[in-house]
DNA sequence: AGCAGCTCCTGTACGC
DNA sequence: TGCGTACAGGAGCTGC
């Protein structure tokens, strides 16, 4: 599923081919619930004739900036897609189906961009410049921005003490981006197991900890992503990330810990499945 | 406060 | 072969 190191990868890849495009035409699929806001008629009549001024993201929002002062904010929620540029044959190659297919836009130079998402968990949001939602402003710190300090970590740790250390780092209002993949491999790298406690992480444990995320995500994004077997994520151009190979354990139940050969089990903690080595992240 | 459980949704994998 | 079912999960929600 996009976390962080996968929208990033959009982000980057996006921007450099997208911006200063005029938005000539817009289209939207059957369904209308993916657009958040404004009402479906609106949001296809604000975004014509904007010029493209630059992407950036929060989280794992990906917010597209317009002339007018307006965002257009995607987030891609589990199997969420953007292709630029588009093309009806070759995106069939790519494992997709057009039926997919929630918002296009057809740029003045003809070229077009296209957001698929199959299980349709993905948001789409139109935004003045003024107007601001909910979802995006309680998020909590970026972790590979430079104010997420060791210090930084710790107090926003220290504000919930009794969560499980999975939750914690499930939660986008303490640190936003990870996800249920980044989530294991982080915890499976710093040797602690996802039921933990916050309060029972020794100081030596929560700066692993510190150091796991930034160099998880960051590993991530210069990998341009993962992509795991149930898993359809793929860069604008459709192609997949290569961070899959440097999985750890995610989605490896049954097959040997990478540190010590113990097969790795596989628990359920809030609805999500959990991959842990027995040996190496203890209770 | 924290968490279990449910919802949204479709494609895939599996058992019979 | 085909049908039913479980599962994948980000985020928002209810309710204990």
């Amino acid at each position: 599923m996009p976390e962080l190191p996968e929208v990033e990868t959009v982000r980057r890849e996006l921007e450099n081919k997208i911006k200063e495009k005029i938005i000539k035409e817009v289209t939207i699929g059957k369904t209308e619930k993916i657009i958040q806001r404004p009402a479906p008629i609106k949001f296809v009549a604000q975004l014509k004739d904007k010029k493209i001024i630059g992407l950036n993201r929060r989280g794992k929002y990906l917010i597209i900036c317009l002339d007018s002062g307006e965002r257009l904010i995607i987030h891609l929620g589990m199997t969420g897609v953007i292709i630029y540029p588009y093309d009806d044959k070759t995106i069939q190659l790519k494992g997709l189906n057009s039926k997919h297919n929630h918002l296009s836009l057809v740029f003045t130079d003809h070229t077009q961009l296209v957001f698929n998402d199959v299980r349709r968990f993905g948001k789409l949001y139109l935004l003045s410049n003024s107007e601001e939602i909910e979802s995006i402003n309680k998020l909590g710190i970026e972790p590979l921005e430079d104010n997420f300090t060791l210090e930084v970590f710790k107090k926003i740790l220290n504000s919930t003490k009794k969560t499980k250390i999975k939750s914690f780092l499930m939660n986008q209002t303490f640190i936003t981006g990870l996800g249920n993949i980044y989530a294991n491999e982080v915890l499976f790298r710093a040797n602690i197991h996802p039921l933990r406690s916050i309060l029972s992480l020794t100081e030596e444990e929560i700066e692993r900890l510190y150091q796991e995320i930034k160099t998880v995500l960051t590993i991530a994004i210069q990998c341009g992503g993962s992509t795991v077997a149930d898993e359809a994520f793929r860069n604008t151009s459709g192609e997949k990330g290569s961070f899959a190979e440097k999985i750890q354990v995610y989605a490896r139940q049954g097959e040997p810990c990478k540190k010590c050969g113990q097969p790795i089990e596989v628990i359920r903690i809030e609805g999500r499945s959990s991959f842990i080595c027995p040996r190496c992240q203890k209770l």
